[in-house]
DNA sequence: TAATAACCGAGACGGTACGTCTAGTCTTATC
DNA sequence: GATAAGACTAGACGTACCGTCTCGGTTATTA
């Protein structure tokens, strides 16, 4: 292996820049963050933004990694049903905030930018939805949901719902509302 | 009402401005068209773009509008839950073709224009949502299915599966898939 | 000639746009009168101005002399020199104006528009000119100035330096300058 | 002195301006200059000439003093007067070339844009008119003319006639018409 | 007195250029 | 060799005017 020669990379000039780009993008929303903003708020030059992240996207999503990734820990309770309302309830309550709307941003660009999509996807959703179907699978080996249970389908129609409602329709999320898809999702599958 | 005044504006501009932006939408994506592309190939002047819409995204939605309206008509054959299935399918055949496309990106960018996002609901999805609770209706009404039926529900649950998909995990939809969903809602509503 | 048919031209119309034209001159200076403002504040169509005039030079031009036209009137007072002192004395009060600055800033304009400079020496120059060569031409037959006085070229060496400073040093001109100029191209014409 | 950061500007960025600046306005004439001909042309983004200049003005005459600085030297001969005539019929000769024309429109423009007439006297007239007075200067210092001459008067009265020419009646300028004019002046103060 | 012109105001139109902004790249001196 | 500073090309932004073109409507003369 060869050595490494010359300066090594600045993890401060790493975490000024993610932080930078936070901070932005909680200010600002998605359109209004620029590079150059980024760069200067970070005390950076424009090019050791572009050295390590290929566009804007990458970096903004990158920032609100860093800052936001371990929210919303699964529950575990010991009532499978109820876990899933707590953690549905709580991921309605922050998508509905200030941060969450940095994610419904990032969802959008991610139709036109399939990259950030694919980053998004493999980053943040597809990590829930396996601690979701976990969660699940739990339900099921405790004898509190029956064998039955589709639970990829599940966790469709359980986060379905709430997202075509954010991104979609716009329409408000309140508890009830919550709880009601809860019930319908697990309609029958209650042993 | 006041009288008209000064030359009448012209259909043959409006016309070329909507067509241009809808061809340009679906050659190139929503973030790589811009208005001036759309003045040269409408062979028009920006400023005839600025005066009668505000930006960008307001020209794009209703050039995709006017040339998409008439799109996806709720069938009525008879069946309730089948009209529901058929109709289900059609919607994600045509939102993964390349014009289906579009209104991902639309909704998309929506997510940072809430005056866009105003638009594509009222002029978009709130009709196909009523359309679609009508259908139920009348399935209530012909006995088909239980009047204990939420109806609003029922159609989130319908319609949110299948944008979660488009939008957010980006995993494809078969006949399977929306079969399941169908199912899945009427489950215990078919008298 | 064939007899004139159809609505005449509107005397109204012509004059609020020319007065119009020369306040906003007045005002803003050459470069900042556009034709629309003109139609505006004349509360006329643009097309009316460009019916009767082929440019902006032209307009303002022609609002300026409609206006300006008769100022400074020659002196006939009985003395040719003292006359010649008196009458470009007054040219310069009046060119260092407000209203002054307005006949050399189309001066300059018509450094890059051949027609405006045709115009202006036309209109303006020429027939000052003439003047002063008559004014010159008497101070001849009533013997105040020698016969050998070549009166064009008296006329460019009297206007010249004043022009030169107005147009290109800047520097001011005052009465003791003036003075100055005509003692100098009269001395040794004198009788 | 602060340390110099950064990239430092760019000489061929620079000069490509500078002469795609002088190469337009000799070809189309002043007003037909643009900005974004002088950026095509030099192969530069535009913001580079908004940078370093704040107006087409500026870029215009900045690139015509670049290549049009050092034409017209005195000469000196031996004789003042001779020099004088011969200064004076070359400057003439000059002034109604083509490149003497954009002398004549950019001065033109400064009728109008103060800025742009403080750095061309700064810059072109003020330096000849210094040249001349020297040159007359010597003429007195050797003993070909007279010590009352009044120097600046009579740098005035030979270049005012000459520019009221150019500038104003716009009739044209021969050798004879300038040896008129330098006999006129040194008429009586020849030793 | 009705028809016919030419005029007029308003204002939409196809264009051109403006001056600003951001993206993403490149160059220098510094660390 | 990585960095900050910042100059660079490229190109879209939204605005301002240009000079032209319809409209509906208004005055005159002519039939």
């Amino acid at each position: 292996m060869t050595v490494k020669r010359g300066r090594p990379r600045s993890i401060k000039t790493k975490e000024n820049i993610l932080s930078a780009s936070y901070e932005l993008l909680l200010e600002s929303g998605f359109d209004n963050v620029t590079i150059e903003k980024i760069a200067e708020r970070a005390g950076v030059g424009k090019a050791s933004i572009y050295k390590w992240w290929p566009n804007k996207a990458a970096v903004i999503m990158d920032g609100f990694f860093a800052a936001a990734a371990d929210r919303l820990p699964l529950p575990d309770l010991g009532a499978a049903v109820e876990d899933v309302y707590v953690h549905a309830s709580g991921l309605c309550r922050f998508m509905s905030s200030a941060e969450g709307k940095m994610i419904t941003e990032i969802i959008g660009q991610g139709q036109m930018d399939a990259a950030l999509a694919e980053a998004y996807r493999t980053r943040y959703i597809m990590p829930r939805r396996l601690e979701a179907i976990q969660l699940l699978e739990r339900g099921v080996q405790r004898g509190e949901l029956k064998d039955s249970l589709d639970k990829e389908l599940s966790v469709d129609m359980l986060y379905g719902p709430i997202f075509y409602r954010l991104l979609v329709t716009g329409e408000p999320i309140d508890d009830f509302y919550v709880r009601s898809v809860v019930d319908e999702v697990f309609k029958g599958f209650r042993s």
